[in-house]
DNA sequence: AATCCTGTTTGACCTCGATCAAGCTTGCTG
DNA sequence: CAGCAAGCTTGATCGAGGTCAAACAGGATT
């Protein structure tokens, strides 16, 4: 299998505090996958065999319920990493991993990775310090679903994602209004109802481009 | 500053995966630490220095959110630690922590903790399991409150606390119903309509203990 | 036993957001 | 360019659960 070249890798959250030797002695396990949208990555419950990293594209992390019901998790972004955290311990995956879109990931073997990490302390640490970020990141997530709106979540989004010094700002999202909706655990129509509620704030919205006119006035909402 | 008994800290589950020598090596660490109801051992935003091990009693993890309304991301039981993911990096506490009753902790440094476990594979390890746990726990819980029902939440609670093989069951809830609620992200007073609608399924409540007439019955609702 | 105080339950109300069902954009493809 | 299929918006409805207020336990303390 031919290694990955490190400098695609050397852009991911993984790779990036690693020292060279232990990049380069991670990457010989890599193997690049491309996917297509809606396929599926890992499925939840499935026995462990890989951990990823994310290198173009996005992936909705998903769990379902006893009736099928499912929602996303966490939405990965390009230098993301998942399924990481079953490198200190567990045997099947605990969330399913869709492609929205046109994905390519750096896939590895979870066993390897794991004698690996018990040997190297940098890559042991760096999938500490991802697990850590995840962790944050999540209770994040479960405090604003226990206690903001779906108003407070959106414009939080927004606000999180221009400048706060700026008096108004121009935003590109990343990915389709639909996967935001799922990040902000809300519906598409939800999520519409909340734009447009934020016109009258100054906030307009243009297909994936969002103009804030006062930024200001928006963190008065 | 005198060595804890190891014997007190082995029940937790940072120490339960250690050798003797690592554990006795951490334990150098530590100091115990006594707190009454609504103490607080740890402020949301306060420059973090301490790592936590819960001995006795119960412990709040909350968030507040601008307005100053706050909810509890997860409720810690003997043995369980809080602060942890700090050793992986990130200067301030993510989260308050208020004593739920009378609380025995252990506080260790966590200067001294990072140090060690950059030494000691051993505490490292440990420390990483906790986090995967944390990461699970939070994941799961995400899942529930985006689309459970707080009538679901409550019965698989309830479940997942008795053995599902037998008939029927009797379950001391650990902690007061207010804990619980907060738990399983739900004021008191729907936890409260929760057990009420449960009664038609043949669940008993009397203060802290349930009396589950029929389980197989309960896991169809 | 009388009193607090705190935790729990119950009731009434009302808001938020999910759901279902159309219309309405977009972009893609033949 | 027509036509189709996604995605997105908008409207109408409805139910779950939050909020506020009041009644109701227990336990602990005098």
């Amino acid at each position: 299998m031919m290694p990955i070249e490190t400098s695609l890798l050397a852009r991911s959250k993984l790779f990036e505090g690693l020292d060279r030797v232990s990049a380069e002695r991670l990457a010989e396990y890599g193997e690049l996958m491309w996917f297509g949208p809606r396929e599926i990555i890992i499925r939840e419950g499935a026995e462990a065999t890989s951990i990823f990293c994310l290198l173009q594209g996005y992936v909705r992390l998903c769990k379902a319920n006893a009736d099928g019901r499912a929602i996303d998790i966490r939405i990965c972004e390009p230098g993301d990493s998942f399924a990481e955290c079953l490198v200190a311990g567990g045997s099947t995956y605990a969330y399913s991993a869709h492609a929205a879109g046109a994905v390519m990931v750096a896939r590895f073997d979870l066993a390897e990775v794991k004698a690996l990490a018990h040997m190297d302390r940098d890559i042991s640490g760096a999938l500490m310090r991802l697990m850590a970020g995840h962790l944050l990141d999540l209770m994040e997530c479960i405090a604003s679903d226990r206690l903001d709106t779906a108003l407070q979540r959106v414009t939080n989004y927004l606000l999180s994602h221009c400048m706060l010094e700026q008096q108004h700002a121009t935003i590109h999202l990343p990915f389709q209004k639909n996967l935001l909706a799922g990040k902000l655990g809300l519906t598409p129509e939800a999520l519409s109802r909340a734009f447009a509620t934020l016109k009258s704030a100054g906030v307009a919205v243009q297909g994936r481009i969002v103009r804030i006119g006062d930024i200001a006035a928006l963190r008065r909402v």
